[in-house]
DNA sequence: ATGAAAGCGCTAACAA
DNA sequence: TTGTTAGCGCTTTCAT
């Protein structure tokens, strides 16, 4: 039952199983009829190589890992279909792993990975790890962040410019007309929801508006979603008339809740969103939001990791730290302001 | 650079590495002193186990494959979360694998499973193929099939019964009142396509309704998306009172193609999905479908392949083949039909 | 063109 | 308790 070996099909051929390793890895130096016979030796066997057995001897598994926190966000998967696409023109497969926002298991996909000696990871972190940890899990394992990079890192990376995007986002709801703009953050958007909440503050305090910290909805123990925070600011009667959510699935929530309590979108509450994620362009949600190349920060960072696989060379500097340009697109959710219209 | 091995540890400890090995692995038999340098050593090297070398004598790898067909259907990633979840109880790792709807990538990825020897695959099969291919790619590795049954296999499979859920959905767009109810098939919705459709019909003629090819819409060469075909329908003047999409995210498309045509949901057309994505249940969305249990699925094949993978025999039989409720959801989209208000 | 043999890093008998 | 040895299935010199 146990498949068959190499072996097994140079007995049947009768020639050594150097030749029949020859002969399927179509090397130089092996007679056309020899050649002949072990494949079809080998089709009827039904020989599947034994790609670990490869590996040990070759050191290389063409197969990369990614890991990322949350496949069940639209964003992920999307970018995952991005380094898909490169992989597979490098002939490398990719070994996705998700780790459910949990740090711990986060540490041990990457020591895992590393440990199965792929050739290189791609990981989206989901907080701002110490180098050393990343380094104590993965050992000499090429890594390129990806979506996010860690203070300081000399490892490449790719992302986009988050405190641009948020700054951009926030500055789009001012100008828009409306008077207090919110912000709130993800139930589970780790690392990201620092720089994001940066760049709304910015954009607040450069517009010369009092931060307040009352229109700043974080998520509080218990609370599971976008649509917990705006209901609890409601009932505390500090909702804001615009709010700039960390996420598109953040604001997709946000909104659910404040329907919910009534209120319309964009006329009582205009909504700006953070992805682009696909259903957030559907005509029917018309989510207005900041624009992250997706499939692009996946493609990128197969190649970053390419670079770093072939030069095993650390291979720091700039050129290999890339930050993307963010790109704001207008849709309903935030319909200008209508000043004649007091609330309530 | 190349990462130490068992004997560098060996070495500096002054033991034989088969004494590391065992201390490492925390086998009996190593005295506490000894025990405790080789930790201390390792610990120091940095060192990581090399899981090719241990896979390659142990035959195993504690990991298994998960094959789906599009991550970017917000149905998979709760399939998989499921998988994920089950797995990590029983100490395996997932590979995931995107196919993509590529049949000769799901071939490829099925056999770089097989190739890598992990103890089990589950895939979730984008057509009927013939079982015979299956068996080609992954020789003996056990395999589960989720989300869908490819006719008369004798593997283990997890599916809900989808013949059924579609007589429930169309079955109630006519309760709705709706004279007229049509089918969208979904773009890229594999093998689902027959049973869905055939449930669709099913109902159709229980009802005493003449079935209608008009109102069945299936994605001709060009068209991408469920808006596409519901653009088409309005455009060539068959578009139904009703529909029922192939799955919720070609529902999504068909309500925004309709939206774009001047059709409101449900006054103008009502529509229920398949699958219950957890966008279908916002608020501002209120999608009704039918509801699969993705997680359950999830959880369900991974528990089918750890018993296949422990008797490792073929194991067949009804038992294995497992087949759940769909249940129906109704939500806003589907709102009953006013008959007072005829079309136009 | 082919074979023999070494060894990738590890586990698991079997000895000592 | 520890060491020795034989592989796991494969690639890759080095001979022939």
């Amino acid at each position: 039952m146990a498949s068959k070996t190499i072996k097994d099909i140079a007995r049947a051929a009768n020639v050594s199983y150097s030749t029949v390793s020859r002969a399927l890895n179509r090397k130089e130096g092996v007679g056309a009829a020899t050649r002949e016979r072990i494949f079809v030796i080998a089709k009827e066997f039904g020989y599947t190589p034994n790609a670990i057995a490869q590996g040990l001897v070759t050191q290389r598994t063409k197969t990369i890992g990614l890991v990322l926190p949350d496949v069940t966000n639209p964003f992920f998967p999307e970018v995952a279909a991005g380094v898909e696409l490169a992989a597979d023109e490098l002939g490398l497969s990719v070994f996705l792993c998700n780790t459910n926002w949990d740090k711990e298991k986060e540490e041990r996909y990457l020591r895992l990975l590393a440990q199965r000696r792929v050739d290189g990871i791609i990981v989206s972190l989901i907080a701002d790890e110490p180098e050393e940890l990343v380094r104590d899990a993965v050992g000499d394992t090429p890594v390129v962040y990806v979506n996010h990079a860690p203070l300081r890192t000399e490892r490449p990376f790719v992302a986009i410019d988050e405190d641009r995007g948020s700054y951009m986002a926030t500055r789009h709801l001012i100008d828009q007309g409306y008077d207090t703009v919110g912000f709130i953050g993800a139930e589970a958007g780790g690392i990201t929801s620092i720089p994001r909440l940066h760049g709304y503050r910015r954009a607040i305090e450069d517009a010369g508006i009092q931060y307040d910290e009352r229109y700043v909805g974080l998520p509080r123990a218990g609370e599971s979603s976008g649509s917990d925070i705006i209901m609890r600011m409601i009932s505390e009667g500090c909702c804001p008339r615009a709010l700039f959510a960390q996420n598109d699935v953040t604001a997709f929530s946000v909104m659910q809740g404040a329907q919910a309590c009534g209120l319309r979108v964009p006329e009582d509450l205009a909504v700006i969103g953070f992805d682009d994620i696909p259903t957030a362009g559907f005509e029917a949600v018309g989510l207005s939001t900041i624009r992250q190349p997706k499939r692009e920060l996946g493609r990128l960072s197969v190649e970053l990791l390419r670079r770093q696989i072939e030069s095993s060379l650390p291979e720091e500097g700039d050129s290999n730290q890339i930050l993307l340009e963010p790109e704001l697109v207008i849709r309903r959710t935030s319909g200008a302001a209508r000043p004649q219209e007091p609330r309530r």
